[in-house]
DNA sequence: GCTTAAC
DNA sequence: GTTAAGCAACGCAAA
DNA sequence: TTTGCG
């Protein structure tokens, strides 16, 4: 099924008790989905969610390096506040065998590649509702930011996370540097919350977000992450992040793809909701930025 | 799951 | 030899 | 400066 180069401990060590999922069921399922992942993960830094002994055990984050890590984990200092660590990346199916020999259930990446790590090339708007907000409320949000991209004469793709919100997706051309990037998209989230704040905040503080929507725009700063598309979550159910096309948003649920349902779902659709972002060079320019301010204005009068 | 420090 | 701890002491914004 | 957050 996969390449005889991976040597997989433990095989049939459950990692997922409520779906009797094991280390061996992980592994087959990156294999069979790696050849649609692997372009919105390869030369990307990398944060982990590794539950060794299982989901329900402890878990841990990472994202420095450790020392020895199997090869095909490849390693690349990054500068940051204090000092320079290792982050680790991966840039073929290999090393999605090998995260999954670590241990690893969650892969999150940042929003730049490994070569030009100063440059962002993909921009995520996180929709976190609070737990009382309707689902339908949240696919209307994903389209409202959709929407404002489109005035600006750019594409923007979704995912669901596996968790309980969506991804609005929009890749660029690396150029801005992350902080024009962050002021960009936290003027977009802020103006979606002065046009509807009883439904949308911009702010993270929790008691601030009850019954609302957090467009959490802080995923595009330096060092933050969000969740790859087809990772699997640490979660019940075994849920993965999984891109969706528009048309399909009111017939999906947040966290309805999983481990065990999503191969079906490749096998049957007749195309890849994500094959157009990575194929799109789309550049946020001087002019698109003054238009975002524009276009927030005539929406709010 | 693997490294490193401590018994 | 065996056991135990660390692995988001990162970066940001709000309070 | 501390705390909360992802
Ligand atoms: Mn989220
Ligand atoms: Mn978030």
């Amino acid at each position: 099924q996969f390449r005889a180069t991976l040597r997989l401990s433990h095989p049939d060590k459950v990692l997922y008790p409520d779906r009797g999922l094991t280390k061996r069921d992980i592994a087959e399922y990156y294999a069979r989905i790696a050849e649609r992942m692997l372009p919105h993960v390869v030369e990307r830094p990398l944060m982990l969610v590794r539950c060794p002994e299982g989901r329900r055990k402890s878990c841990f984050y990472q994202k420095h390096a450790q020392r020895g890590l199997p090869e095909p984990i490849r390693v690349v200092p990054i500068r940051e506040e204090a000092k320079t660590a290792s982050y680790t990346y991966v840039e073929n199916v290999e090393g999605l065998l090998a995260l999954t020999q670590m241990g690893v259930l969650e892969i999150h990446t940042w929003g730049a590649r490994v070569g030009d790590v100063e440059h962002p090339d993909l921009l995520v708007f996180d929709l976190d509702p609070d737990p009382e907000v309707p689902w339908p409320e949240v696919t209307e949000g994903a389209r409202l930011v959709r929407d404002l991209f489109h005035r600006l004469d750019l594409e923007a793709f979704v995912k669901t996370t596996g968790g309980k919100g969506l991804h609005v997706c929009v890749p660029l051309r690396p150029r801005l540097g992350w902080d024009e990037i962050k002021l960009f998209c936290k003027t977009l989230a802020e103006g979606v919350a002065r046009l509807l704040p009883a439904r949308y905040v911009a702010t993270m503080a929790k008691a601030k977000r009850r019954g609302k929507i957090f467009v959490d725009y802080l995923r595009n700063a330096r060092g933050a992450t969000f969740i790859a598309p087809y990772s699997t979550r640490a979660r019940p159910g075994a849920p993965v992040a999984t891109p969706v096309f528009w048309e399909e948003l009111d017939a999906v649920r947040p966290d309805g793809f999983t481990v065990e349902n999503l191969p079906r779902r490749l096998a049957t659709l007749r195309a890849d909701p994500f094959a157009e972002l990575a194929k799109l060079r789309q550049n946020l320019t001087e002019s698109r930025v003054r238009a975002l301010e524009r276009a927030l204005s005539s929406l709010t009068r």
